[in-house]
DNA sequence: CTCGATAAGAGACGTATCGTCTCTAAGCCA
DNA sequence: TGGCTTAGAGACGATACGTCTCTTATCGAG
């Protein structure tokens, strides 16, 4: 039995499924790209081939894990009961993956890609339009930052907080800020 | 001429000078403790036993830079000013810094200081407090999210973006969102 | 003024990881 | 079947960590 040699696809999933087991187990800090590819039975210089980084590894890993970040928003005929849900939705994401590595793909990465948040504001702003649609707030001529207002408050607290984020917080990121600012009048 | 050798408090000032030289010109990623004590012509182990690593001599430096964050509490007997001067305070301090000094701090600082968030919540509570004293605000009732909603804000807005934070942003969290939020009768 | 304790200044040391390079052989394609 | 690509494996020099060792300047007690 001369070895198995992979390729492509499957090496490629190999890895990044050694890279995820590695993030569960040692941390985002302790990960290393030596580690990834002793455990995926390959030399680093496959993994170097495909990602620059630490940090794009991880990506992909993430990427590869959980497909895309929210393909189906929610919609419940409730804003209170769709804003929840996506919150929640960020907040299981974000205990997946720790908050030690969340901050360290902060600092790792140059430039967080925007097509991040403007994926996160659409959902909301969907969600939005729903409700504007029902009756429930007053105009769809919110500003920008009120649409994102939810998830960026959920995103800053993920950030500073150590553990995974308490539930109250979501529901007073929704009942004591978002609502009341969307449900007035202009 | 014997060298004369420094010791207490100006050796540690002639450290944290040097420290924060570094930062400047080489970041916080690049900041190594041997360049630190080169440059302040003394040795590691000096540094070690007063910091036990780079995260704990970066902020001992900037505190040692520039005092303690507010002791001023603005009061310009309008709101939206008091707001936007401590907002603006916080951008300043930001740009000082630099984002990826502030991302690399988070990433290698196991814990944050509580009473640096509180700090900042009791200032934006002063600003509240005069300004429902004027009947600006209805009620001091207000929630504590919403008391550190503009800090929170700008602090994801630091951390999220790259260059300085553009003073537009700082309008837009009072003006989109904070002031509408406080002004409305509950 | 002298003596001992303390800590500064300097650098060696072992470890860890990085990212690059090199080499052999396996697997795909014409 | 022969050639081209690239997987698998590991050596390599560089960098920085954090610890340690050693000498000697400086301070404080007496």
């Amino acid at each position: 039995m001369t070895g198995t040699r992979r390729r492509g696809a499957e090496l490629e999933a190999t890895i990044l499924d050694a890279a995820w087991a590695e993030l569960a187990e040692t941390g985002y800090a302790r990960l290393t790209m030596e580690n990834v590819a002793a455990r995926a039975k390959t030399g680093k210089q496959v993994l170097y081939r495909r990602w620059a980084n630490r940090a794009e590894l991880v990506i992909a890993a993430m990427r590869h894990h959980s497909g895309s970040i929210v393909q189906d928003v929610p919609d419940t005929g409730d804003l209170r009961r769709d804003v929840l849900t996506v919150l929640r939705h960020g907040a299981r994401r974000q205990q997946e993956l720790g908050t030690a590595t969340i901050r360290g793909l902060m600092a790792d990465l140059p430039e967080l890609d925007p097509a991040f948040f403007t994926q996160m504001r659409d959902v909301m702003a969907a969600v939005l339009r729903r409700a504007a649609e029902r009756g429930e707030v007053d105009a769809d001529a919110l500003p920008d930052r009120v649409v994102s207002l939810p998830m960026d408050l959920l995103r800053h607290e993920m950030l500073m907080g150590r553990a995974p984020v308490p539930a109250g917080v979501l529901t007073s990121i929704a009942d004591d800020v978002f609502l009341p600012l969307v449900r007035r009048a202009t």
